[in-house]
DNA sequence: GCGTAGCGTTGCACTATACAACAGGAGGTG
DNA sequence: CACCTCCTGTTGTATAGTGCAACGCTACGC
């Protein structure tokens, strides 16, 4: 194969294309919830009592996108304020039932696109695949853990 | 480790990740070109010839969208028409030369930062990334070669 | 108790995108 | 050859997502 150098590039590449291709076909999947919305919720559901400016900062978004982002996500009902946590700084957020239930529709879809690209592989690729997009992704996190 | 399910969803989640990430990262680079920019020119790099129909299909986009933004870099200069080759329908793309230097500008500062994350990885690892993404990449392209 | 700083919101602007309607030309059919 | 059809690209309109700047509120520290 390749030198460390054309490897590096062809990462690049196929990041860029799987960026690229995946917001494509999330966009017109048959799904309520944008893969702006899905990411969103995954954090919350990562990260429980996360607030907003959590979320922008772990996504690198600007506070005021991810306020207009939240407050249609309340407006559809699938986030909520935490009502008996008022302590300390900003507003602990959680999803509601419809939250969940649109959370684990969107998070089927997905992986079942996932899944089929995934058809041929073996059980063992996958793992170290998975493993390896994790120490990929992970790689000095200072405090914005994911 | 998990089953193949859980890692599947792992994959979901950290490709989900990437690209949220890194279109953000590439949004604040200091580079003259977006990532959807880069990615128009990086397809005509490698399809020398394409045209506008090609990389909308390619990208999973309406052919109004990549016509504006075909009309963008041929104004900031970057692409043009092929002059001489006037045969069969549509109209056949290059880069000019101030293309190809905004792509491989661009691509240096991308690069750097895949580069900087790989950082602590083994030529084989980086080697063996790099081959289970373009597999996944490549599941089933049909006539889509990107 | 008061000031500062963190957090969320809103006004304005811009990019990327889709859909629909249209225009022009290449290729096939008679 | 003439015509018709379909491919390709363009333009009008609308929408989502995002940033910057300015503002308002409230928790925290002194």
């Amino acid at each position: 194969m390749g030198s460390r150098a054309t490897n590096a590039s062809g990462i690049l590449r196929e990041l860029i294309l799987i960026s690229r291709r995946g917001v494509a076909d999330a966009r017109t999947a048959a799904v309520s919830l944008s893969l702006t919305d899905q990411s969103i919720l995954g954090y919350i559901v990562d990260h429980p009592g996360a607030r907003s400016v959590d979320i922008a900062t772990a996504f690198r978004l600007n506070r005021s996108t991810v306020s207009r982002q939240l407050a249609n996500l309340v407006r559809l009902g699938v986030v909520r304020e935490r009502a008996v946590e008022a302590s300390g700084r900003g507003r602990p957020l959680e999803l509601t039932d419809a939250g969940w239930a649109a959370y684990h529709e969107a998070l089927g879809i997905l992986r079942s696109v996932v899944d089929h690209r995934l058809g041929d592989w073996t059980d063992a690729e996958v793992a170290r695949f998975a493993h390896d997009l994790r120490r990929f992704n992970t790689h000095e996190e200072e405090g914005t853990n994911p």
